[in-house]
DNA sequence: AACAGAACCAACCGCTCGCAT
DNA sequence: AATGCGAGCGGTTGGTTCTGT
């Protein structure tokens, strides 16, 4: 009579108990990061894989840390705010102890209204919808940003006119890539020629936060900061 | 004390990417 | 080259707690 449906084991949802977190916690302890989508079937957790990986990430794993943000956090959150846009997880990289997930409530609930950044200040993404017939490029993430300059210079042939039409947000990222340099060993910035650089709103030197030319110049190579001081004005 | 609205935050969802096959 | 899968990311939701009336 009733239409039975198959009995679908539908991971549970909601707040994590205490128990789960231990279940979850031994599991790791025993078989590391990573595999998560086989968490339910070996440690007996009625979760999906998804839920675990976050629980794990965000609350159960070790140094994280609880409670307020200080003071040079916040600020440091503004400023790299101010830099990336709603990168979180790159601005949650420079909080030791922070998440993403952490970051990004923070931002919402304290620090948006605060700043008004979210009205008043470019960020990354909005500064590359500068054009509504613009092909769907603010959407994409860097990554995506970065392949599409790498396309265009192999089209043009020509380091700089690749490095002519970048964007704001791809530049940035570029700079991320620098800030990075320590991590990656890759200093970008010595193999281009960015003189060329145009910006069709805002002045360039809108994104020289003093935070920027402290992290750049302090965390990586002399060459490569001086690479980023020719951009000064 | 009771209620409503605001604020907060943990968790979920949809999408994208990188990698293996 | 195409496909599938695991993982990560940012946006959003919804439950809980706080605050004001």
């Amino acid at each position: 009579m009733e239409n039975r449906k198959e009995k679908k084991a539908h991971p549970k949802r909601g707040l994590w108990k205490p128990e789960e977190d231990m279940i979850l916690k031994n599991y790791v302890e025993t078989y590391g990061e990573g595999n998560w989508a086989t968490v339910s079937k070996r440690s007996g957790l009625m979760r999906g894989g998804k839920s675990c990986r976050l629980r794990w990430k965000n609350y159960l794993r070790p140094n994280i840390k609880r409670g307020g943000m200080s003071k040079e956090e916040e600020d440091l959150i503004i400023r790299m705010h101010k830099l990336l846009g709603n990168r979180w997880s790159l601005i949650a990289g420079r909080l030791p102890g922070r998440t993403d997930n952490e970051v990004k409530n923070y931002w919402n609930t304290h620090l948006n209204k605060k700043t008004l950044l979210g009205e008043k200040r470019k960020t990354i993404d909005s500064i590359t919808r500068h054009d509504d017939n613009i092909e769907d490029h603010d959407s994409k993430k860097p990554r995506q940003i970065s392949h599409d300059l790498d396309e265009n210079k192999e089209a043009n042939g020509d380091d700089n006119v690749g490095v002519r039409d970048v964007t704001a947000g791809a530049w940035m990222e570029r700079v991320v890539r620098c800030l990075d340099y320590e991590t990656t060993g890759t200093p970008l910035m010595m193999h281009h020629n960015y003189s060329n650089l145009v910006f069709d709103e805002e002045p360039f030197a809108s994104y020289m936060d003093p935070f920027v030319l402290f992290e750049a110049f302090g965390a990586i190579d002399s060459d490569v900061g001086l690479g980023i001081k020719s951009f000064l004005p």
